[in-house]
DNA sequence: TTGTACGCGTTATCAC
DNA sequence: GTGATAACGCGTACAA
């Protein structure tokens, strides 16, 4: 959009010697209602010009800006990555255009973003929130702008909603490693409150935990990590290595950073999986399908699969429906997922191994 | 943007017993020109009714849509991740509103979303280019419309660029490798033609090659990898061994993804570093200034500095200035690189170690 | 200090 | 088949 003069549609309607009207009809393909020689000549001049309409104005005058909100909570992390890229696609070719603010985790910035789309007039948003609470978006939803929450949820009020199965996963989990003969099992998260799917990894740790290992208490192995400091982290290993004399724990990461974060851990203190520990989590990064030898795969970490790309498009969909029938019922999606049993986890095998 | 009526300007008018023209100032700060009794009467009535004045309106009346077009590369990379982060923070201070586009690497989808952008009347194109010739991206240069180049430029044209040194890096790796007695290096890259940083890098090998390792051949030395085949890696990594009989020979790796993905290779080949190979690399990610326990930090992967986020920045603010000053000489920006010295490459220390 | 009237680029309505 | 014309919501000469 600049200074100079841009083409409009009446600069085409003059060259081509017919009223705007035409020519606005010849843009939105109405053919049949124009001679074919007008319509050869304003495809020409279009040719010579390369016009395109403008958006704006259209916008404007529709009623409709073309355009989708997209509040990401962490823009660097791979995960939203993905589930950025998963949106596009549909969005576009459905003639949308991504609007993508990244609230970096930050409750007040995503309000403030939130402000920010919704003056630029936005169509619909799709949301993966920082908040746990937000009445400014219950507010929006409830006038009327069309809201899919992703991957995360907020109290308080029935969104649209695509996300991940979560309970499951851990519970599987946690059953392995039973079965493997890992004599206990400690949980390390970042920060869980105020993260749905943080808090419902750890509250379905919880359960698992008092089926399959009935004496433990899973507030004491459950370690809060900041993923800054790794001497903490050490420390937390530590205290877990030490809560199991003569037998081997096993970890479960909350979320990708965080095995990252364990890997380094675990190599820096010169421990051997899973002789020494065990280690298993998400794989909320989809590297399994990307990469064929990410460090997840060597040595293998065990993992349940999470479909970042494919909870964007969904997330997409569901909004566009949204758009075209407003008053169909909203349902939530979730993702299944599997689980991948890696070295990491095979304690037996390592021991028979051994022996 | 919804089918239920949007409060407007000429509501506010009405509602406060004034004219458009008075909300007008009023939204605009022309505080001087009324009275303060009316310029409190419009504030209650837009608190009221929080009123957002139609951003589609102002860009269509101003000629400025106050939108900013991003092209990247390869959103799920976390380099571009960064990048993009990068560039949020100064385009929405300046009241600016990105429209972020993934080209997936692919040229055609480029030139395609480029096109899009222009007709939602951007203010200024911000690219991180898949291509290496782009006529429409010239073209566009040209009619006026402000375009900054990150990280990857384009032939035939002088764009505003801002990217990383990337040649200095490159030879004194070599030279260190050199002082650290490794007897052959090789240089494991992506496809790199058609991509500048990849092709400058290999090229930096090249000559650093000649000036340390005078007999070598830097055209039997480059490895040309595709990162979804493991098996096809290894054998590279074994060709590089052989060629090295009685001696250690290290890998210079083109990106942070090739530097994972060797990483992956090496202890699947049960390999030790450096004892039996080195390793280093850009860190293309930033990972190092943000996590202080990264694989690339356990075991230490020798690597030089990046600095993605920094260079979005000032990609925006180069671009805002463009907007600003039309006329103001474009100067390229090369951001410095550190290098950082760790285990995977202190063959010396090692062999001391054993000794 | 305040208001009127026009134009930004489109599309939809209605008339020819 | 084709074309005036009136909106869409806002900013700004110009007038009062």
């Amino acid at each position: 959009m600049n200074s100079s003069k841009n083409v409009t549609i009446s600069d085409i309607a003059r060259a081509a010697g017919v009223s705007k009207t035409t020519v606005s009809r010849y843009l939105n393909g109405k053919f049949s209602m124009m001679s074919p020689e007008t319509r050869s000549r304003i495809e020409t001049v279009i040719r010579m010009t390369n016009y395109q309409p403008n958006s704006l104005a259209q916008s404007l005058r529709g009623h409709r800006s073309m355009q989708i909100g997209i509040v990401i909570s962490d823009l660097v992390s791979p995960f939203c990555a993905a589930m950025i890229r998963g949106m596009g696609q549909p969005l576009l070719e459905a003639g949308f255009i991504p609007l993508i603010v990244d609230s970096k985790e930050d409750p007040a910035l995503e309000a403030r973003l939130i402000q920010t789309l919704m003056s630029r007039k936005v169509d619909g948003l799709i949301v993966n929130t920082s908040s746990y609470v937000n009445p400014d978006l219950i507010r929006i939803a409830c006038e009327g702008v069309p809201v899919v929450l992703c991957d995360r949820y907020i109290s308080d009020y029935r969104f649209a909603f695509v996300g991940s199965v979560h309970r499951s996963p851990i519970t599987r989990l946690v059953a392995h490693l039973k079965e493997e003969g890992f004599g206990k099992i400690g949980f390390f998260t970042q920060e869980y409150r105020g993260n749905s799917t943080r808090f419902i990894r750890r509250d379905a740790f919880a359960r698992a935990l008092a089926e399959h290992y009935p004496g433990d208490d899973s507030e004491e192995l459950t370690f809060v990590l900041d993923l800054t400091d790794q001497s903490g982290t050490i420390r937390c290993v530590e205290k877990l290595l030490a809560s199991c004399p003569g037998g081997v724990p096993a970890i479960i990461a909350v979320n990708s950073a965080t095995t990252m974060h364990l890997l380094g851990a675990i190599r820096a203190m010169g421990l051997t999986m899973p002789r020494d520990i065990g280690l298993c989590g998400p794989d909320d990064w989809g590297w399994d399908q990307q990469y064929s030898m990410s460090p997840l795969n060597y040595p293998g970490i065990t993992s349940f699969t999470v479909h970042p790309a494919e909870i964007g498009a969904l997330a997409a969909e569901t909004l566009l429906n949204m758009i075209r029938e407003p008053d169909r019922e909203k349902r939530d999606i979730l993702l299944p997922s599997e689980l991948l049993i890696r070295d990491s986890t095979r304690l037996r095998a390592s021991r028979e191994e051994e022996a």
